[in-house]
DNA sequence: TCTCTGGGCGTACATCTGTACGCCATTTTG
DNA sequence: CAAAATGGCGTACAGATGTACGCCCAGAGA
């Protein structure tokens, strides 16, 4: 890559740094400027334009990088949990795990989630989609869920994990504990339910299977 | 009431309707400004102080009202559910009426809860805790849960359901009533596993019971 | 080597923001 | 009836923001 590229590079991982930089539990991506943002990272205001058209296209970058952040960890935690042990427990300590070292990028997903534009909430709805995707595939697989009770456990493991992370994050680290606590109950209720679910469904198809 | 007060009331009273009037998709309480709420209900800029002492407070007052708003409603949901019927279905179809009708209030209470403001945050905390204790109350009563249960659970299903008004807000009809399937059977999952934890947590103890 | 491209800069401008200050007019209070 | 209180207004100001324009100069490409 030629030098001047090499440069380009540079200064907009510094404006994407100084931006992540900037947000906190009472700044985000939406109260962010223009100006302090390139201010931080060491350019005049109006170099900002020779990377990104707008603050917009900068947020939405900013989303993607957080989504991969997060997607990477989880693949970590899960490798990590197939080398022993309940993948879903394993899933749901990266988890919080990542909420506590980047409590700002979660932030970011979660409130972008809801936020002021549409080009945002999608971008997060796909990165948690995601999840839903996976961990729905290895009910399938793994716990032998039918495709839409599978579908539908693990968009509920997925909300109330995400919930419970937004929730931690005001939270002292005794009221963590107990939150923590209920969660699991409230996964296992999930669980212990969705098993019923699939009993009582599939005694009626026993005559259509196959073989 | 004095003919003072009286007209004090109403100028207050039209600062927040400009404020909620303003509310959107694309617009949130962070991003209204004092001087525009203060056009829209008729005033100069700096009277708007003769009522709040910052936007923050109009703020506060908004989120107060907004969760008042919601709660009536369900009140009186649960009230029509209890001349007969499933309450947590009437409750559901009470709430996804109240999204129908009130996106913008609803969508107030879901931003706020994530939201850079702790005060505000705090506030709708508050509002859906309303909401667990009183599932929480019904489900100890009615379906004679345990106390930890029952919170767990009701935990549970006010999450999802909030969950689910947040993600029909971007959605059209067809793919709406999907998302409401999926939380019945997600809700129904949620009984089921708890009916059960209920039941192996209550045989160990059966030798304690009284009488 | 010479030319061209493009990142970075400084200046400048129009617009918007919150809010301090002081005045007026009317209601309330004594 | 006089005096005090108070909602509302207009003016004014300082600061911030996005961004248009034009210049410069180092690196890329011929």
């Amino acid at each position: 890559m030629g030098i001047r590229a090499q440069q380009k590079e540079r200064t907009r991982r510094a404006l994407l740094d100084a931006a992540f930089n900037q947000l906190s539990a009472e700044r985000s991506i939406s109260n962010l400027s223009l100006r302090e943002v390139a201010r931080e990272a060491g350019i005049a205001p109006t170099s900002f334009y020779r990377h990104f058209k707008d603050m917009e296209e900068l947020g939405l970058t900013m989303v993607d990088e957080g989504g991969l952040t997060l997607r990477q960890l989880m693949r970590k935690g899960r490798q990590r949990a197939e080398e022993g042990g309940s993948v879903i427990r394993a899933s749901i300590e990266t988890f919080m795990e990542f909420i506590d070292s980047n409590p700002n990028v979660f932030r970011l997903l979660l409130r972008e989630r809801s936020g002021t534009s549409a080009a945002f909430r999608a971008a997060v709805t796909r990165e948690i989609r995601h999840f839903i995707d996976e961990l729905s595939d290895y009910l399938q697989t793994r716990a032998c869920r039918r495709p839409d009770l599978a579908y539908a456990q693990a968009e509920a493991l997925v909300t109330l994990v995400f919930a419970s992370g937004a929730e931690a994050l005001d939270l002292n680290k005794k009221e963590r504990q107990a939150l923590a606590e209920r969660l699991i109950v409230q996964l296992k209720m999930i669980a212990k339910g969705s098993e019923a679910l699939q009993r009582s469904g599939r005694e009626p198809e026993l005559e259509n299977l196959p073989k």
